[in-house]
DNA sequence: CTGAAAGCGCTTACAG
DNA sequence: CTGAAAGCGCTTACAG
């Protein structure tokens, strides 16, 4: 007597044989339909279950016509030649993963950086996806509002910018601003640098909320404390340097990313400038590292876990076809030691 | 006289019926396979460009039961219950996402931490992915062994480790982690504590490398001084506290990460302890925000942009049914002024 | 509630 | 070099 092997399920079929029935009924139990007897969905699903079979997942998209896949691209900034080694894209990418992941979604990554709609349009990263979270706009609002326009499902994380046409989910990025100044001011400070793209909606936005406290406080702001750069490390470093080096007179710093904090502590320690005694830094994210840079980092938390959620939430809904409106998360002051107090 | 539409041109039918050929004909063309007429094939890939027409990827895949996606899984220390919010882990994926890219594949991101094969196998990430890339081994060497016996195409970033099985990419961990110490006691430090999860393949052979380093300077290592600790921050500051809190000798760290390194040195500056002076902080990895702590670390660099290049190549040599070597990547002492000197 | 049938868009062995 | 044909594994409108 030979034991027969078990037979290799590996379509719908090959369960429908075992189970005796049609394939359309496996397949109406597998995806829980309600037309299908409660008891016959119950005994196909264990049965699935037993030899391990699960719908074949590209069969099913094909026949669909869905990839049940969305695109995470970071928005580079253009004039930064750097890679985004900011942590403050891997705890968004992490948060966006979770998200994600919950909802059976796969994530597909887009690295290079975007410049066209057409080609972006056209790219695989928008065809063999659902729907896209941009992580950012750098400078590309327009081009944003372009995409919308070819009808995907998209969702940006950024800031506010005038004729807008997409799904924006962003921090209180001009009350954020205006919170990392004051709280300078109340320390006395006078002579406040801002580093950061100002070009970029989100630190548009936290420059005028920088410029706003500076007023109430009836202070007005020197364009020699302003430097346009990028957001980061490099360009906080040497932006430190110059400043130092002409002699510019400046007793905080109020950054547009954690990393450029950090840097900026750094240079200001390599050229005997002590934080907070002399300069006060104050950075932007509250990235992990925060708390345990040299000193701890005062900062403005954007509340990056439930960020993913939402950006995640809100492709979702798109994509099946929901209206979605904005979100703006609120900004909170987290003091440490950077800025004395 | 009216102006017709422009055919929408959806599938290889289509463009087939406006060329006046065969589906399958304009399926070989696009495809650029040599049984095709060459004057035919440039014609038709022109057409299809006219038409802005690409073949369905989904139909394709499903056709040639391929995905043309590679999975990354990042294997997270099961005792440390953080996210990967190190920036070691964003650099390297940046660099695989180039890889991947450059040879038109898909990068798809697992995030969830792996424990059982059994469920590993049967999950999405592998299931849906031509190959698997995981970054580290964490404690599961074994796992791994069990994945590459499902016949999948693997490829791991860690340490070497006894009787493995699947195709390893790596550093030089040994040497490394001798380099490291012997930096340490060239600078004249006798008593060099070492932080990290000694438990991992990497991490041990990185201890060895610094057993070996104190051997040949006639010490020996002080169990005190052995701080068994997942490699990341929280862990490094509280490593800190309890070993000055203990009031035990030291002058030196040796970190399994830079961000360890860094998370060690703020923790040491609060406590009043100055770094390098009273005791030299050596990191590993050469994370980009290495050039940019206070002080900047010096550190043992893993060349991460060559590591993802080297495991994209071999996940898609074995994905061709190839066979493939491991391979070790050289490591490189990179000295700043955490240590002195 | 269930099944037979059509069809999604593609590739390729086969025949010419 | 080219085409007709089969078939990948699934879903769903339709009929019962």
């Amino acid at each position: 007597m030979t034991n027969r092997p078990p037979p290799v399920v590996s379509s719908l079929q090959d369960l429908a044989d075992i189970a005796g029935v049609s394939r359309a009924t496996v397949s109406r139990a597998l995806n829980d339909s309600p037309f299908v007897n409660a008891n016959t969905k119950t005994k196909l699903q264990a049965l699935a279950r037993k030899y391990n079979y699960t719908i074949n997942r590209r069969a099913r998209e094909f026949r669909l016509r869905q990839t049940r896949v969305v695109s995470v691209v970071f928005m580079l900034d253009l004039h930064s030649d750097q890679h985004p080694s900011d942590p403050f894209f891997l705890e968004m990418l992490g948060s966006i993963a979770d998200g994600l992941a919950s909802h059976d979604y796969d994530l597909l990554l887009a690295h290079a950086p975007v410049t066209d709609v057409r080609d972006l349009a056209d790219s695989r990263i928008v065809r063999h996806a659902d729907g896209v979270i941009f992580v950012g706009q750098g400078e590309q609002h327009e081009t944003l509002n372009q995409l919308v326009d070819t009808g995907r499902p998209i969702v940006v994380w950024g800031g506010s910018a005038a004729n807008r046409r997409y799904v924006l989910v962003g921090g209180d990025n001009a009350g954020g601003g205006y919170s990392a100044t004051s709280h300078l001011l109340k320390q006395g400070r006078q002579r406040i640098a801002f580093f950061g793209n100002t070009r970029t909606p989100e630190n548009g936005a936290r420059f005028s909320g920088y410029q706003r406290a500076l007023t109430q406080a009836n202070l007005k702001s020197d364009q020699k404390l302003v430097v346009n750069i990028p957001s980061d490390m490099q360009h906080a470093q040497t932006a430190i340097e110059n400043l130092l080096n002409k002699g510019i007179d400046m007793d905080a710093v109020v950054c547009t990313s954690d990393v450029m904090a950090i840097a900026a502590i750094s240079a200001l320690a390599e050229l005997g400038v002590s934080v907070p005694d002399d300069v006060a830094v104050i950075g932007y994210d509250d990235i992990r590292m925060a708390s345990y840079s040299s000193p701890p980092l005062t900062t403005i938390r954007q509340g990056i876990q439930r960020a993913g959620g939402v950006l995640v939430d809100s492709v979702l809904a798109l994509i099946n076809g929901h209206q979605v409106e904005s979100t703006t998360l609120a900004s909170e002051l987290v003091i440490r030691r950077s800025c004395g107090g």
